[in-house]
RNA sequence: GGUUCCUUGGCCGAGUGGCUAGGCACCGGUCUGCAAAACCGUCUACGGCGGUUCGAAUCCGCCAGGAACCUCCA
């Protein structure tokens, strides 16, 4: 498995070469969605990114567990440790069970993660479903001394953990700063210190989800459900951790606090972040009320969407950018990977019809290593899309006649469009896969145009244009060409 | 206020010292009963000021503007 694949390690912050712990094998962790809300295009970010990453390195022959967790308890709102649990106050609104209002945002989470072709992780641990090995984790910080408990409640001590280690690396700031800026709130006078953290947290009487501990009827904090989850499913020490860069602090910093405090050494050994989708050069974001739901952008129901985006737009979308960089959403950028999407699928389907010569008049060899090149330099996916636009360029110049192409060329062409734009972007064909009528359907329509092209032979433009009207009402784009005729279906 | 980061042509977005990414839009052309689309071509940018260098979008400094994190957030 030789591969020079260069990954961003926001711990050293800068790019290393991927080698994996136990190779074949590979670990991978990402922190996925706390299942309150409908997801928006925020949430689609790390999904594809970290997608984009399992493909890749399943593709590169390596042999993949990737675990993305469900957050369904623990959660708190307003601030890490004093707020209301998100799941519970949903519950608690719309008169459910806790359960209830998990189960409904995860099923549209998942629904909508389909629908952009984002393929299902290993493992989809969920929060509440490993309350024992959160116990256990918290015992273990205890026992090492790095954690006190207070009024039932369980916190993390910061200051005493800093002392040999440091707290504070991955986001790149000092407990010093910290005490200094640390807002104190209202209801912390049980911390020792305003920046240490809860582990567990004692229920209160209308706190609906809680279980039995050692210290008290309660519930886990929230970093603690990574620590626990990644270390069971992918073992003390595994490959790559991810998720969006607002997770960094707290989040990550804690993770790494807990796994160094209960066993002694660091877990992760690639921390990758994805960067935000901003919306007016702001993050998009529940607390800003400024996020558009994906079922609203497929839908095209939000009022500042100008039209509906398919999945397969907001994907691409997404892969145009690197995942390190902010990404501006506005309508015109969806539009312009609308199309930009459009003209490489259509040249995608087209490598079929190029025309066989006994040689090739250019040299296409170069395309699949640019590829990987791009790829392996930290998932440059922008790079690689560039160099199929230029690959798009010469089928259309083949199919023109401009240029020639041999048997062998083309079905390099249709291999390096297989492997990077179908198996690692994951883009499919929206209208064609997956719809085992489709032939039969094609083949009425081609049926119905060639009575066109007859009647226009004959000069009855009365028929071709009925032909024409009424099939473009019905949804298609019927284009002619030189000898023929071509037909979309628009979604 | 602290920490970190960003500022590229009409829009989005790559690019870390020399070899003018790419997409979309615009404009021009080809094609065409009409129409639409498609295809081809064109458009040569790096916030401002100064410095380093034979040479800077790319390195350094200052200034301006913006963002993220420091409370939950992908």
């Amino acid at each position: 498995m030789e591969h020079p694949l260069q990954i961003y390690n926001t711990l050293s912050r800068k790019k290393e070469q991927f080698v994996p712990l136990h190779s074949p094998l590979a670990g991978m962790y990402v922190c996925g969605p706390t299942v309150y809300g409908d997801p928006h295009l925020g949430h689609a970010r790390p999904a594809i990114t970290f997608d984009i990453l399992f493909r890749y390195l399943s593709h590169l022959g390596y042999k993949v567990r990737y675990v993305r967790n469900i957050t369904d308890v623990g959660h708190l709102e307003n601030d890490a440790d004093h707020g209301e649990d998100k799941i519970a106050k949903k519950a608690r609104l719309e008169q459910l069970e806790p359960m209830e209002v998990v189960q409904y945002y995860l099923n549209r989470y998942q629904k909508a993660m389909e629908a952009l072709n984002v393929l299902p992780p290993s493992i989809e641990p969920h929060a509440s479903g490993h309350i024992i090995e959160q116990i256990q984790m918290i015992k273990e910080i205890l026992d090492n001394g790095f954690a006190y408990e207070s009024e039932g409640s369980v916190y993390f001590n910061v200051e005493k953990y800093n002392k040999n280690h440091s707290y504070g690396k991955l986001s790149g700031r000092n407990i010093e700063d910290m005490l200094n800026t640390t807002r104190v709130l209202d209801g912390q006078e049980e911390k020792h210190n305003a920046i240490d953290f809860a582990l567990w947290k004692k229920a209160s009487p209308e706190h609906i989800m809680h279980w039995p501990s050692p210290w008290s009827e309660g519930f886990p904090g929230w970093h603690l459900e990574c620590s626990a989850m990644s270390k069971k499913y992918l073992g003390e020490t595994f490959d790559i951790h991810g998720g969006g860069m607002d997770l960094i602090f707290p989040h990550h910093e804690c993770e790494i606090a807990q796994s160094v405090a209960a066993g002694g050494h660091e877990a992760v050994r690639y921390w990758m972040h994805n960067n935000m989708i901003t919306i007016n050069g702001q993050k998009m974001g529940k607390s800003l009320g400024n996020f558009i739901t994906l079922e609203e952008l497929f839908g095209g129901t939000h009022s500042l969407l100008q039209q509906a985006y398919s999945p397969m737009t907001i994907r691409f979308f997404i892969l145009q950018a690197q995942y390190r960089s902010t990404l501006d959403f506005s309508n015109e950028a969806l539009q312009a990977s609308e199309k930009g999407l459009e003209r490489i699928l259509e040249a995608f389907d087209n490598i079929a019809k190029i025309p066989v010569s006994a040689q090739s008049s250019v040299n296409i060899k170069e395309l699949r290593k640019k590829c990987y090149d791009a790829m392996n330099d930290d998932l440059n996916t922008p790079i690689a899309i560039s160099h199929l636009f230029e690959a798009v360029r010469q089928i259309n110049a083949a199919l023109a006649g401009q240029i020639t192409l041999s048997s062998e060329d083309i079905k390099e062409l249709q291999s390096v469009f297989n492997v990077f734009l179908t198996d690692i972007f994951g883009i499919k064909n929206e209208v064609k896969d997956g719809n085992a009528a489709y032939d039969s359907f094609a083949k009425a329509i081609d049926m119905l145009l060639e009575m066109r092209m007859q009647a226009k032979i004959n000069k009855d433009w009365a028929t071709s244009d009925k032909i024409r009207n009424e099939l473009t009402a019905l949804g298609f784009e019927i284009k002619d060409t030189k000898d023929g005729f071509e037909w979309r279906l628009n979604k």
